[in-house]
DNA sequence: TGCTGGCACTCCCCCGCGGTGAGTGCCAGG
DNA sequence: CCTGGCACTCACCGCGGGGGAGTGCCAGCA
């Protein structure tokens, strides 16, 4: 068990080192910081907290730097989430002001976050799974082609192209138009299968075939998109990782650049609260030396996808977690007025 | 004027060092190439070609490397462009078959590229400027308030709401959506101004208003998509760039999220042929040290977007420019065919 | 006139050197 | 259990001397 003035110095170290970027030695520490005792006692606590595996010396007879368990000791127990001060606030709402597109509020959403936290920022598109369809269109674009057009409650737009095994009247296109508007408007994707799986019964003969594909082309939309789309920015904050670049930043980039592996990233807070995977604690290989924290955002009470940073596990991990957490509930809010 | 053999020294230097990623000095050039001249001769040549401008040695006693103008002069005049090695272009082949969406083209090609090339690929969405309406769709979401959907020739898709000033019936709204069609499906965007402009006036007065409302917010779409989507990828190439990392790849990357300056970077190529612009010659600071090849591609004779790459100023042209012109005319060719 | 070999010179790069200083572990005393 | 003192370790820095690649120039030769 550590005592409390135990877990003061480790406060202290992380304080320090995330300020500084160097290891942190007693000396130091006892002069920028009020602990109230001599650095040969705060040498005692450090050899203690090294054992315990919650820092480490990179050289011997150097000062310590915080492991990947020490951030989550300090994340989990001692750091709170550090409020924005109104200034920030205010930059927010008047940067997230005068979006129109969805894809503009992911975009600023984006520019946001990278700013404040002067990190990766990374931003899933509010998914499909949860949200419930606004609407379907079909659009004949030649006597056997149609285009289907798929609206969400979130502003989602989709389109896939249906190659008709039979030409396919207007008439029997605004027929399935309302048939198909009138059962799954207002429903959720999930619910969609079994309520359109009937549908082709009511048609004639010749025009089922037509029906089924355009069902089936909608039902592969609504599994297909659950892959999420995701924008990334701010990633000229990487240069200000450590001095060792290459190795650093390299993976960094290429992990950047799987979306799939980002989606894990975020995907792995699954929660509605906020997630921080701290160094090693990230499956992927390449972000190592990175921690992530997430958050979910939504129209509702429930969230629809998710956003966060990336960034040196040597991070300001409240101020990034009052970063994340203000740009969620402002993009949240604006979600919901649209 | 420069003699037959100055130049094909400047070659032999440009290649040398692209691929050495050193400084090249005279008795290395005449052991690597047959130039059939002494080290000697090679040197007074090397003088005049830095009295030129054409090279220029980092220090004092040090080999050469290729200036700006050296390297324009090699562009110009010395390289070629070269084809792509025939499992290339199956690779490329097999890569962008299965590509379903639009989305899903741009992203294949973006990486296709970026790995082709090992450097950063940018690739702009097909143009609305130049593309034509494939059909418009109007739907109604509230009593008074309508989405509208820009459907182009391209397969890609823009949404607007529209809040109206009065209700607006479904019959009037299918009205609309026939007239509308009628008039603007098949032309160019640039011709829809004038082809709808009288639209209102052949409506209910309670109901121009409203119409008004839905061609202004058609027109703004046309206008403000001018400014083009991108789609960039590969960034994780740019840590080949030198050893000096964070001072060059910091401001590449900055300039790599601001999407107005990458957009100003393709459309520089102004023509349908391939456009190099080295180093300097790229008016945004940050990219000083970078060469950019672009060209333009479409699914007809006439260009509709751009696509390029942006790598280091020393970068060997004949390929890039190859695998440039090869993934632009493969993307054109699947555009057609949708 | 233009090419060549020879020669002296210039610097960058690498390596090994010792001094400096921050930091540590340990110990004895309060 | 805390503290001051002490010896030790080791990364960092600046210095200096070889080694080597490359250059410029010059005199000789076709």
């Amino acid at each position: 068990m550590l005592s409390e003035r135990r877990l003061e110095v480790l406060r202290a170290i992380v304080q320090d080192y995330v300020g500084t970027e160097e290891p942190v030695g007693s000396k130091a520490l006892t002069e920028r910081h009020k602990l109230g005792v001599s650095p040969a006692t705060v040498r005692n606590d450090m050899a203690a907290l090294e054992d315990e595996g919650f820092i480490a010396q990179p050289h011997t007879s150097a000062g310590r730097i915080p492991t990947d368990k020490g951030y989550r000791l300090f994340v989990d127990k001692l750091a709170g989430v550090k409020p924005l001060s109104s200034p920030e606030r205010r930059a927010i709402q008047n940067f997230m002001d005068g979006a129109v597109d969805l894809d503009d509020v992911v975009a600023r959403t984006v520019r946001l976050l990278a700013q404040l936290t002067r990190q990766v920022a990374v931003v899933q598109y509010p998914s499909l799974t949860r949200s419930t369809v606004r609407h379907v269109e079909l659009l004949s674009l030649a006597p056997a082609r149609l285009m289907l057009v798929l609206i969400t409650d979130t502003g989602r737009v989709e389109q896939r192209m249906v190659d008709c095994p039979a030409p396919f009247g207007e008439t029997s296109l605004a027929d399935l138009r309302a048939r198909l508007n009138s059962r799954v408007v207002g429903r959720r994707f999930t619910d969609v299968p079994q309520l359109v799986q009937d549908l082709p019964e009511s048609f004639d003969k010749e025009d089922r075939g037509t029906v089924s594909t355009v069902l089936s082309t909608l039902l592969e939309t609504l599994v297909e998109e659950t892959e999420e789309r995701l924008m990334i920015g701010g990633t000229a904050n990487l240069t200000r990782f450590g001095h060792d670049f290459p190795l650093t930043i390299r993976p960094v980039l290429e992990a950047l650049e799987e979306q799939v592996v980002l989606l894990k990233l975020l995907g792995e807070a699954t929660d509605s609260g906020m997630t921080v995977r701290i160094g090693h604690e990230n499956a992927h290989e390449g972000l190592s030396s990175t921690s992530v924290v997430a958050v979910g955002y939504g129209s509702g009470d429930e969230a629809v996808a998710k956003l966060g940073v990336v960034g040196p596990t040597r991070m300001d991990y409240p101020g990034t977690m009052g970063a994340v957490r203000a740009v969620a509930r402002y993009v949240g809010q604006i979600l919901a007025e649209s």
